[in-house]
DNA sequence: ACAAAAGTGTTAAGAATACACCCATGC
DNA sequence: GCATGGGTGTATTCTTAACACTTTTGT
């Protein structure tokens, strides 16, 4: 890993960075601030920053979205480590970037955070990035959706009682295709591990439907026997 | 990423590791170093380095297996970075591991490099390992055998011209289960993309045996169709 | 009664699995 | 002629994919 008498002393400095999705009436979503100091000063970034000494990766991601937003973090995953020379004009910075989710239950509204420096953003509807956040962010997504499919990751995107449409929906709006309800209907319930609540909730209109829990002991318990959640 | 008037003088080092995987007489292997100095001095470690200031990863990690080995790579993907803070004793030290994979065509033979720096472990039968190695190599492992259900990797491991059985056993070997001969054939044949050869070989015993060769044009060309390597 | 969303079952096609014998060569 | 590894086909089961009408509620 090196030699012994001489370390280089280098100038290159760590971070992280997370790609933290949401999902919001029907829409998968993006936490992005507003820098305030150049370079790219006011444009949008991913949440993320500096790594301190004691730290471990992971509470360096933590500890920076609980600064800049007090969320509770759901799931989290590292992504991809980011060092080409250039992709910051000052020195050289070498990112690790993470993958948060974070359930619309603990999320701020978009429309209360309006005009402050963290937002929610559409992941159809991007404002520009500074450094090379796109590709991170088109990174992200392209794993989070490969995730979704053998990954029980979808209801950790949902609050915690949920309808099946909202399931359904939130699969085809992220794979970006339509699905066959009563396929989909039957795939998810043969894993066993949604629990089917006594409640009906009705939104005004049409037939009221179920609340759904995923059940995480079930499934925990599952993984240990040849059980494999899969999306085809 | 930062604030902008203060930057944190990290004293957190970069560093590249390299898990070289080699397939030989039936056994995955893997590249190691004995290292020189402390920590670990006398120990076994994988390949790997300080990033040097204007290099980008990559080239880091193709720089320190070059300069250790002279071994042209077949293929490189990043694997994961390492963190803890106290994975290296002496300071932090962050290190972005990388998989790579060797054609045995161009490995040194284990036999060669007897008594030097650099040594081909069988996966089965390692040292003990400096640092956090052993779990990195643990995750990389894991990791190739993933991809091997799922993209064309065998193929890299093997000589250019390879013998049908030879691909079966690696299969076998490397993902520590039995496969159907015949299922396994009409699989891989199906995807179209071995080309046989007209040679026919013997190894002294038994019926001679077709050699194969992996058709990477073809298969790049699949690919861009709705084309899917998958061995179940 | 109608609009809106929820709920439900069957059939056909394709993929995965299980399984055993003959073939070509060297000795 | 026998030992050794190479090569081949079929039947069964399981999984996926395609597909449309009925139910329950609010207005």
């Amino acid at each position: 890993m090196s030699e012994a008498f001489q370390y280089p002393q280098q100038g290159i400095r760590l971070t992280v960075d997370a790609v933290v999705f949401g999902y919001h009436s029907d829409r998968l979503q993006v936490l992005l601030i507003r820098r305030k100091y150049a370079p790219f000063e006011g444009q949008w970034a991913l949440p993320g920053g500096f790594v301190a000494e004691p730290e471990s990766l992971e509470q360096a991601v933590e500890r920076e979205l609980s600064e800049e937003t007090g969320l509770k973090i759901n799931y989290l995953e590292q992504l991809f480590s980011f060092g080409e020379p250039r992709r910051d004009p000052r020195f050289r910075v070498v990112s690790i970037a993470y993958m948060a989710i974070i359930r619309s239950d603990n999320m701020p509204l978009q429309a209360s955070t309006d005009a402050t420096d963290a937002q929610w953003f559409d992941t159809q509807e991007l404002p520009p990035l500074a450094f090379d956040h796109a590709q991170i962010l088109e990174k992200a997504i392209t794993r989070l959706r490969s995730k979704l499919r053998y990954q029980p990751i979808g209801f950790d995107l949902l609050p915690e009682k949920f309808l099946f449409s909202d399931l359904e929906r939130l699969y085809s709006t992220i794979l970006d295709q339509p699905l066959d309800r009563r396929n989909f209907r039957k795939k998810i319930l043969s894993f066993g591990i949604l629990e089917e609540l006594s409640t009906k909730v009705s939104d005004g209109r049409g037939r009221p439907a179920s609340l759904y829990r995923f059940d995480l002991d079930r499934y925990q318990a599952l993984q240990h026997e040849n059980f494999y959640f899969e999306i085809p």
